[in-house]
DNA sequence: TCTGGGGTCCTAGGACCC
DNA sequence: TCTGGGGTCCTAGGACCC
């Protein structure tokens, strides 16, 4: 059997936990640079406000006290969920974590009848250790355990636990689970569904495994398949990442290029930071900048290039340069850029580095001080500061030039800027 | 005026091989 | 007049997840 913990609400309940004056009033979270809701209480999703509004189209209702708008603090988050999965993992066997606030745990080694017990205790104790509140469903495939854990969420009777153990709670909870409410059914899938007549999960599991197949593939009949009760995905290993992408939108619009080049800096010092965190190595670099699409009154332009490196490489100092360059011969004048982006497109391990044929002994030296440098600066910077940078990169935060005009203090993680004041 | 960021997997079609 | 069959690999785009 598999258990899926995933947290209420988790970016508004981490604002809570920390602002417990929140409670019981209707919160959203908004995106980088204040733009749209990332996520919603459960008072906020009842006044019927859906996730990506863009923000300036609830403004009136914060100004007039309805509506409490926190910015995203991912740097809070973060630090929330590490604490949330320690307790889960400590007691629950089979971690494997799938996003910042959900995780799935196989319950093997406990009693069926224990699973209940256990995973109550679980919710009460997550709750009193870190003020989040966490629901678990339990049920023997991942997409039946999505189900429980709806369940274990919208009904308060359950006490945050949720067990399909049984076809006849199968069957039930199928036909009380709206088709578009299904793992891995989509926002475009859901209205084909529909229209052919399938309205909640059980009409989908009734229908022909070739039909389905027909219709949406392999993926269409493994969700099929789970919502049968035969698992169809499998356990992943911690694999490492096949690539990396750092980007934001800017607050303004950017039309120089000098300007630019720090942003892409920046994205490309985080993607090294990325890279060595994970003792991995940069293969491919990529960059892309683009216009906004809503501003239709302006030319639009959505370059992306890519370069590959001669020799695997991780260090701030290549992963910038390179980008650079390659930013260099995307950019033209003349736009204003909103976006831009450094993607690392081939990730390898940094630890099995092929070395070039025909390399000199002044290329290995210079790569051995560039890595040397790299190490210092791990030692030094913490997440979300860059207290040591290359001259290219942006003095400050990196938050900096990002909106946030809503933002919670860093409750847990203070020291990010004691240490940059001293 | 104002609209996020970071991933994975699958598929179809083209290029290439024999 | 008549023009094969069977593979692999790569890529772009679509769909999905949070």
């Amino acid at each position: 059997m598999y258990a899926l913990a995933d947290c209420n609400n988790f970016f508004v309940s981490c604002e809570r936990a920390f602002q417990p004056q929140l409670e019981g009033r209707p919160v959203v979270v908004l995106s980088n640079n204040d733009g749209c809701v990332v996520a919603r209480s459960n008072e906020s999703k009842a006044m019927g406000i859906k996730m990506g509004t863009p923000f300036f189209q609830l403004k009136s209702l914060v100004e007039s006290g309805k509506l409490v708008a926190c910015s995203s603090n991912y740097t809070l988050y973060g630090d929330l969920s590490n604490r949330v999965m320690r307790i889960l993992s400590g007691t629950l066997p089979g971690y494997q974590k799938y996003s910042i606030d959900e995780a799935f745990f196989t319950l093997d080694g406990i009693a069926p009848e224990r699973y209940k017990a256990v995973c109550g205790e679980l919710v009460r104790r997550v709750r009193r250790s870190t003020g989040i509140p966490v629901s678990i469903g339990i049920a023997p495939t991942k997409t039946l355990g999505k189900v429980a854990n709806h369940f274990a969420k919208k009904y308060p009777g359950y006490r945050g636990v949720c067990i399909i153990d049984s076809d006849e709670k199968r069957l039930k909870a199928l036909s009380l689970t709206p088709i578009d409410d299904v793992w891995g059914i989509g926002w475009r899938g859901a209205p084909k569904l529909m229209a052919a007549g399938v309205h909640t999960a059980l009409d989908f599991v009734e229908r022909p495994e070739a039909w389905v197949r027909g219709r949406m593939g392999i993926t269409g009949v493994r969700t099929w398949l789970e919502l049968q009760g035969t698992p169809a995905i499998a356990d992943e290993l911690p694999a490492p990442r096949k690539s990396i992408c750092t980007s934001r939108s800017f607050a303004e619009m950017i039309t120089d290029k000098a300007e630019l080049r720090l942003r892409v800096s920046d994205f490309a010092g985080i993607c090294a930071q990325k890279l060595r965190s994970e003792r991995s190595a940069a293969v491919i670099v990529g960059v892309f900048a683009h216009t906004s699409p809503f501003r239709k009154d302006l030319p639009q332009y959505y370059p992306y290039q890519s370069t590959r490196l001669d020799k695997p490489a991780n260090s701030t100092q290549t992963i910038v340069q390179t980008a650079l360059r390659v930013l260099d011969s995307i950019y033209r004048d003349g736009y204003s850029y909103k976006r831009a982006g450094v993607v690392i497109e081939e990730v390898v391990d940094a630890s099995a580095i092929q070395g070039l044929l025909f390399e000199t002994e002044d290329q290995i030296e210079l790569q051995r001080r560039q890595d040397e440098i790299s190490a210092i600066m791990d030692r030094v910077n913490k997440p979300g500061n860059n207290l040591l940078r290359l001259a290219t990169q942006r003095p400050g935060h990196y938050a900096d030039g990002i909106r946030r005009d809503h933002c919670s203090p860093l409750f847990t993680t203070d020291w990010n800027d004691l240490l940059e004041v001293s």
